[in-house]
DNA sequence: AATATTAATATGTACCTACTTAATAAAGTC
DNA sequence: GACTTTATTAAGTAGGTACATATTAATATT
């Protein structure tokens, strides 16, 4: 006996989920009006709008005015990171965290960072090199750059206690952020300090973060070899 | 005089997450109940209800009942990656799309691809090897394990037309999927098809899905040189 | 026939009411 | 004092009404 309540949003989002993965309704087709689905399914109209609002959202179906409900042709596969603190990244995973400062020092931002934050003039930031480890392994090496005009007050932290990483996400705010990930091979510094051998594939998580049009910091997240980044859910 | 229309859901979102930003309620803090938000905002509760969900769905914010909401203490960067159909993608970019199937084959699965669908015990599958290109240039080299028992009508396909990446994509649904990223040194095949030298460091998207408790395919779909995967927003 | 106007339609949204559920605090019982 | 029971609280949800908005279709106008 299944008789139970009455359907939740949830339970209707999965039902029309189900019934596109199912080929009910198929890649292309039209859905029907959100009030016959309540009709059908015996819910208010309000209750299917919610669950459409999140399939919409995560990309199965597309939804215009007047125009109706219509599952996407191709779908895309849409996976979403986690991309936690470091040093509770470790720790969740049972392992003592350790935290070393590299360098720390004012230089001029190269063309690389500049294009990173969409900047045209070469300016001071501070520019720190850090590792992050765990259980006493190298576990990843960040290279970052911190935009001292709209953060002067990293100048007062010591780094070599208190991680940027860990500073700036909890006392820094910021309005945008740009992820990406790719393969770079292993050479002279993040070598050495993710103790590899020159060559081997790593895998680096790029962040790049504004307060408005302003910029924060940029890090380029060197993982030690066989780090691997999985999808929540 | 922005005496405009009334709240919507949205714009309670995003003055929550501003106050959030700017520390107003700082991580770590309890946030008013709804009801008060409601009432300072001038607008319903379920407004303020809808605006929380999408804040506690983006992680920046913890719901309870009775316990309130609080702001995340340590708030993590959630991104999103869209993986779409390679050809797509390639033509997104405005470039030509080619397709090259470089081996079909039912071969016993080895302990790496069962481990990736977590089965004990080896079957054969449908092995596939094919390339895309962008420009005539190798772009994707994809290495890919179909299970036959769930989807039989792969062995019907002229894989030398159409790839299985989108075939599968358009005709096989699928109720589970695992995503994951690692970087790894060109070598053999994956160097010869993607035409660079061996021990370039290469991104690897994997993918692998199920439809309920069966397996349908496992892929890893190896980058040329240079490839970034960004986040979407 | 081409264009402008109007009507019809399906989704988008807000608000209110009523009720449910989970967590916590308070009161009562042994 | 330790335990159980009860009440309270705040989020979670559904439903209905009313209206907004965008888009298409139908109609009228030139």
């Amino acid at each position: 006996m299944t008789g139970q309540t009455r359907l939740s949003w949830t339970d209707v989002r999965d039902e029309i989920r189900a019934r596109i993965l199912n080929r009910t309704y198929a890649p292309g087709d039209k859905l029907p009006r959100d009030e016959d689905i309540a009709l059908e399914l015996g819910c208010a109209r309000t209750t299917v709008h919610r669950a459409m609002q999140e399939l919409s959202q995560t990309g199965l179906v597309e939804r215009k005015r007047k125009g109706g409900t219509q599952v996407k042709i191709d779908p895309v596969t849409r996976a979403t990171f986690d991309i936690p603190i470091t040093r509770c990244e470790v720790e969740q995973r049972g392992s003592k965290y350790d935290y070393q400062l590299i360098s720390r020092s004012l230089d001029d931002t190269p063309l690389s960072v500049m294009a990173r934050f969409g900047i045209q003039q070469t300016v001071q930031m501070l520019h720190v090199k850090a590792l992050h480890l765990a259980d006493n392994r190298p576990y990843i090496f960040e290279d970052r750059w911190v935009d001292t005009r709209s953060t002067p007050d990293i100048l007062n932290v010591d780094l070599k206690v208190e991680s940027a990483n860990e500073w700036l996400v909890r006392n820094k705010p910021y309005s945008r952020v740009d992820v990406r990930f790719f393969a770079m091979n292993a050479e002279g510094e993040s070598a050495e300090h993710l103790s590899t051998k020159a060559g081997d594939a790593l895998l680096v998580i790029e962040r790049t973060t504004w307060i408005g049009q302003d910029p924060i910091t940029s890090v380029q997240a060197v993982a030690a070899p066989g780090y691997q980044l999985s999808a929540v859910n």
